[in-house]
DNA sequence: GTAAGACTTAAACTTCACTTTAAGTCAAGC
DNA sequence: GCTTGACTTAAAGTGAAGTTTAAGTCTTAC
């Protein structure tokens, strides 16, 4: 239908997502609905764009949270142009080639894990959450955990 | 204190989490305790390895179940020797492997989609979670969403 | 004009991995 | 022996991101 108003299992077709997660993204502010005479309601095509914004975040990273924050840095809180989306997604590089390294790091512990077989709480990387293994302490102690 | 019955404080303490996480862990069946005469938690110091072991999965990005699932193809549901360790933690490598080339891909499409503004539904790399853009369907469609 | 199917709402439910609460018991130091 | 702080339980709460339910209303095709 080449109408301009969009039901919502049109945008939900559309978007590849449920009707209920618009019915969601709406009552969280981060979309927007008119109304048809009996109350149902009518999408502007944007929304479909908007709505790739939001999974495209939400796949880098983002809660919604943020992404409503970002959507808030928005001229007039309208659909992204080019310009915006450019800042947008530069601004999440580092982000995500943070995570990128974290989980490298993370395999490559594990690689020196295998050899070793130790599994120590204090200084395994495998345990440790932020990476400051041995931040402060009785000096690096692989292997066995406890002999206090 | 050196005493080989530890009480949950020391267990938290020194495995740097929670006495609640702990006794949720034993409701859920990962972890064990004896009891004193008082009904209080003893563990056995083993338990410090197997909560390492713990958080060294969930870093890796298992779920609990996962991990249960792991625990039991150990002999006896005991804690984690070298040879288990090795064994298990080679099986996480792929996964590892697999998370980290997704991050990867994501963001070289975050910097080609810098260039062209696009973000497209159907095809753009940011939007669609599992990379199969394209599949089906009327040709690649870079741009602006919604044309039909 | 009517039947089918798409839509409406608020509220409750889901999953994961815990944490918090309340009311009470245990252990240890002085 | 008593106070303090660590411990016990079951049940409810948290937060993220929605989904499900129930009961009812709209829209569309025939």
């Amino acid at each position: 239908m080449r109408t301009l108003e969009l039901s919502i299992g049109d945008v939900a077709e559309r978007a590849g997502i449920a009707a209920s997660a618009l019915r969601f993204y709406e009552k969280e502010g981060l979309i927007h609905s008119n109304r048809s005479d009996g109350g149902q309601r009518r999408y502007h095509r944007d929304v479909l764009r908007l709505v790739a914004f939001i999974r495209a975040a939400q796949r880098v990273g983002l809660t919604l949270d943020e992404i409503r924050g970002a959507l808030a840095t928005l001229p007039e809180g309208h659909v992204p142009h080019a310009a915006d989306w450019t800042r947008l997604s530069k601004s999440w590089r580092p982000l995500l080639d943070q995570r990128i390294e974290e989980m490298q790091r993370l395999r490559d512990r594990l690689d020196s894990c295998i050899g070793c077989g130790c599994l120590s709480l204090k200084t395994c990387a495998l345990s440790n959450p932020n990476d400051i293994a041995a931040e402060d302490g009785p000096g690096a102690r692989w292997l066995i955990v406890a002999e206090d």
